[in-house]
DNA sequence: GAGCGTCTTGTAAGCGCTTCCACAACGTGC
DNA sequence: GCACGTTGTGGAAGCGCTTACAAGACGCTC
C-alpha cells in the first residue's frame, strides 16, 4: 500500500526512507518479508501461520521494537480489550478496595481498565458514558449508583454491557453484585445483644445509597426480633466516611443517657465514632462498644481492632468484572443479581457493657 | 440545497434501511442532508461552516443522540485527548491526593485520563508503558517512580511527552515535579530543636525512591547546623506506610533512653508511630513529639492533629498536567524540573520534651 | 494423474473519523 | 463582463489495524 517500497533496503529502519514515528504492522512486514496480513496474524496468536514464517515475523517485531496500535486495533476490531470502572472517588477505602479486585481481574483477564472518577459531579457522568460507551470501553462497571441515572437506562437500550456495584435497590433487566448488607447488620446486631447491650445506637450511611436502608433495616429488624424499642434518637445520619460518624457519635455520647453500643454503616465511620469516644475519655470496649461494616484493611489494624461487619469488596470487584466479562461474550446472556455473603468479624471494639442500662 | 438521496426521505432513521448500533457520522449526514466532511466541521467547530447548516447538523445530532467514537477519532486525528497516569497504587492518600489535582487539572483542560496502578509490578511497568504510548494517550504522567525504569528512556528516545512526579534523583532531559524535600525537613527539625529537643529520631521512606534520600539529607543537614550529634540507631528504616512506622516506632521507643520526638517521612508513618506511642501509654506531644511529612486530609482531623511538612500534592498534580500539555503543544519546548516548596504546618503533635535528655 | 481437501499466504475492503484538495457559488473591483 | 479572491461544501485519501475472500502450493485419494 501507501510506504510499500520495495527498492530500499528493508532490514535498516533508520536507512533508506528515514522513518520517523514508531514502526507500524507494515514495516514489519517489510522487515519480516511477509504480507501485513501475515503480521496482524501473528499477532493475534491465529493458528494458520507457519512456524518458519511466526518466527521470522516475531524477530522482526523484536527488531523494530513494535508495539500495535491501540486505537487502529480497537477501531478495526470493534472492541477495546478495555473495561470501564466508573467511581465516584478514589480516596477511599471502600473505592480503594472494589477497584484493587476489578484491577486483579481484569488483569488477569487480559482486559484493561480505566478508571473514571466522577467526583459526583451528576451532570459529567452522563457525558462520561456516554463518551466511553463509544469506542473506549467494551463494558462498563459502576460503583455504588446514587439512585438509578438516566444514563443506565440509556445503556440498557443501546445493549451496551455494564454492572452495577453495590447498588441494593431495584435495578430491572440490569446485572448487579451486591452484598448481603442486611443479614450482614442483623448478626452484627445480635452480637452486640448476645453481649449485654440493650440500647445499640445506629449511624446510616448517606441516604442515596440503596445499602444505608437495607442497613437500617436489618438493625430494626434484629432489634425487634429482641424485642428491644429502638429509640429514633438513637438512629443518627452518617455519610459513611469518618467526619459523619464522629459528629453523630459525639450527639450520641453528649446526651445523658448514652448508647452502650454503636453500630456504624461504615468502617470509617466507626474510626470516626471512636474518636468521638476517645475524646471524652470513653474507653472502647469498656465504655463503648463500636461495630463497623466492609472491614476495609485498616479496621484489623488500629487499636482496639474493630469489630465489624465484611463485606468482600474485592471480591465483589472480581465478582463483577467475570460477570461482565460474561455478557461481553455472550450479549444475551440474562442480567444476574449476585449478593456475596458478609460475615461477621469479632475483634476487640466490643465487650459486654459495664453496666445493663435501664432500658434492659 | 443539494439533497445527498433526493428521493427518499432522510428524516427517519428507523424507515428505510433499519440502521443497527450507534449513529455515526454519516448516518447524522444523512440526516441533516449534507456530507460527513460537513458534519466533521461541525463536530470540531471549525469556522467555515455556514449557520443555517451548522444548526441542522446540530438538530440531526441531538435528534439521533450521536457520540462520536473515540477511537476512530484518536485513529484519525493521531492523538486520544486522553493523558495517562501511572502511579503504583490507589489506595493510599498520598498518590490519592495527587490523582486528585491531576483529574482537577485534566478536566479543566478538556482532557480525559487514564489511571493505570502498577501495583510495583515491575515486570508488567514497560509494557504499560509501551501500550499507553501507542495510541492510547497523548502523554504520561508518572508518579513516584522508584529509580529510573528503562521506559522512561525509550519514551525520552521516542519524544513522547511524559513529567515525573516526585522524582527526586537526577533525571536528565526529563520534566519533573516535586517539593522541597529537603529545605521541609530542614524545617520540621529545626522546629523541633528550637522547642528544645535534642535526641530527634528519623523514619525513612523507602529507600527506592528519591524524596527519602532528600529527607534524610535535610535532617541531617539540620542536626549538624545545630550541633547535634546523630545516633545511627535513630535512623530507623521505614517505608512511607503505617505498618513501618509502627514498627520503627516501637522499636526506637523500647529502648532505654527512647529519643524525645520523632520525624516521620509521610504522615502515614506518623500515624503508625503515634499507635505505637499510645500503645506505651505514651502521651503525644507531652511524652513524645511527633512530626510527619505530606500533610494529607487526615493530618488534621486526628486526636491529636499532626505537625507535619505540608506537600502540595494536589498542586503537584496540576502543576505536572499543565507542564505536560505544555510539552504536547510544543514537543520541543525544553524539559523543566520544578520543586513545589513545602511548608511546616505546627499543630499538636509537637512540643518541649519533658525532661531535656542528657545528650542536651 | 485429474480432482479434491488442507494449509499458508496475499489482496482488498473495511472500522469511523479527519483533513487535504477541488470546485461551485458568490461577491468584489475594474 | 471579466479575472479575482472568499466562502461553503463534497469527494477522496488516509490513520493502523482486522478479516473476509481468493489463490497458490501441497499432499492425498481413486
Amino acid at each position: 500500500m501507501r510506504r510499500a517500497t520495495p527498492g530500499s533496503d528493508t532490514s535498516d529502519a533508520s536507512g533508506g526512507t528515514a522513518r520517523q514515528g514508531p514502526a507500524t504492522i507494515f514495516d514489519v512486514a517489510l522487515v519480516a518479508g511477509v504480507s501485513y496480513a501475515t503480521v496482524s496474524r501473528v499477532i493475534n496468536g491465529r493458528a494458520n501461520v507457519r512456524g518458519e514464517t511466526r518466527q521470522r515475523v516475531e524477530a522482526a517485531m523484536r527488531e523494530l521494537g513494535y508495539v500495535a496500535h491501540v486505537s487502529a486495533r480497537a477501531l478495526a476490531r470493534g472492541r477495546t480489550q478495555v473495561i470501564g470502572l466508573l467511581a465516584e472517588e478514589v480516596c477511599n477505602a471502600f473505592f480503594t478496595e472494589v477497584i484493587g479486585g476489578v484491577d486483579q481481574e481484569a488483569s488477569a483477564q487480559g482486559y484493561d481498565f480505566l478508571l473514571c472518577t466522577t467526583h459526583a459531579r451528576r451532570e459529567k457522568e452522563a457525558e462520561y458514558v456516554a463518551r466511553l460507551s463509544r469506542g473506549m470501553v467494551d463494558g462498563l462497571l459502576i460503583v455504588l449508583p446514587r439512585g438509578l441515572p438516566d444514563y443506565v437506562e440509556r445503556l440498557r437500550e443501546d445493549a451496551f454491557p455494564f454492572v452495577l456495584i453495590d447498588y441494593d435497590a431495584d435495578a430491572p433487566g440490569c446485572s448487579v453484585v451486591n452484598a448481603t448488607s442486611r443479614a450482614g447488620t442483623r448478626a452484627a446486631i445480635r452480637h452486640l445483644i448476645e453481649l449485654g447491650h440493650r440500647r445499640i445506637a445506629l449511624i446510616t450511611g448517606r441516604d442515596a445509597v440503596g445499602a444505608s436502608h437495607e442497613r437500617l433495616a436489618g438493625y430494626q429488624e434484629a432489634m425487634a426480633e429482641a424485642g428491644l424499642p429502638v429509640m429514633p434518637e438513637d438512629i443518627q445520619p452518617g455519610d459513611f466516611l469518618g467526619i459523619g460518624g464522629y459528629a453523630a457519635a459525639s450527639l450520641l455520647l453528649s446526651r445523658p443517657d448514652p448508647p452502650t453500643a454503636i453500630f456504624a454503616s461504615s468502617d470509617l465511620a466507626a474510626f470516626g465514632v471512636i474518636r468521638a469516644a476517645q475524646e471524652r475519655r470513653l474507653r472502647v470496649p469498656e465504655d463503648l462498644s463500636v461495630v463497623g461494616f466492609d472491614d476495609i484493611p485498616e479496621a484489623g489494624w488500629m487499636t482496639p481492632a474493630l469489630t465489624t461487619v465484611r463485606q468482600p469488596l474485592r471480591e465483589m470487584g472480581r465478582t463483577a468484572v467475570r460477570q461482565l466479562l460474561e455478557r461481553l461474550e455472550d450479549p444475551r446472556s440474562s442480567p444476574a443479581r449476585l449478593a456475596l455473603e458478609t460475615e461477621l468479624i469479632v475483634r476487640g471494639s466490643t465487650a459486654p457493657p459495664r453496666v445493663t442500662t435501664s432500658a434492659g
